[in-house]
DNA sequence: CTGCATCCTAGAGGATACTG
DNA sequence: CAGTATCCTCTAGGATGCAG
């Protein structure tokens, strides 16, 4: 499991694999690429992450330096996350693999369900 | 671990997560794009990789559908590994995410090390 | 509201040895 | 050459409860 860290920044797919590793993180990138949004937006948007999931998968991404976290020092608490500029660039990826997953869902599932999320 | 196999196959970012989620499957999938690869030729492009790891990753993108496993029925053996037309598709994402790749190690790792891979 | 602390489990992936 | 078969460790991430 840790083999591949002499590649990192060093291979732009090996790091990218890396900060990218989180299960969520690209869907959450998505989001916050459309709009700054707080935590509890956020957990209204994936119901599917716990708290604690969603907390840790934006520290991740906090640290890899992909989002901005703000703080208001008010009561109650709020907390705005936003892509940094490198993370404005990775829209670039998110694009292309939109594009790429919708196909890919076409050719692999072609049961009927219910609209993309 | 299971809870976002219900957005599998309804949303792209879930799918495309999960179907890359092999820690080297960028770093292969990148390889076989150039070329149609045997095992060893792998195993030489990343010594990293234990041959049982090798095995694994690409029988999971086999499995999902991005690479083409050709058996040479001969002794010695031969096996060719190539991109499945979906697999071809990504070639989109991976050029973008090379890009990207580079422009995060240059922001984020400014040593000087020795060149890519 | 936005977390952190804790516990727990599954499974990814490394190491090594063996095989048709 | 191109794998299996084991074994073992580690950590991501789910569940739950507490806190400023």
């Amino acid at each position: 499991m840790k083999e591949n860290e002499k590649l990192v920044g060093r291979c732009p797919y090996v790091t990218a694999q890396k900060v990218l590793s989180g299960k969520w993180s690209l869907l959450i990138l998505h989001y916050i690429s459309e709009k700054t949004l707080r935590f509890n937006e956020l957990q209204r948007l994936m119901p599917d992450l716990t708290q604690a999931t969603l907390t840790r998968q934006l520290r991740a991404l906090e640290e890899n330096g992909l989002i901005l976290r703000k703080v208001y020092h008010q009561v109650p608490p709020k907390v705005e996350y936003s892509l940094s500029d490198i993370g404005i660039e990775f829209n670039e990826v998110l694009e292309k693999l939109e594009v790429w997953g919708k196909k890919y869902i076409q050719s692999h599932f072609q049961a009927h369900l219910e609209p993309d999320i």
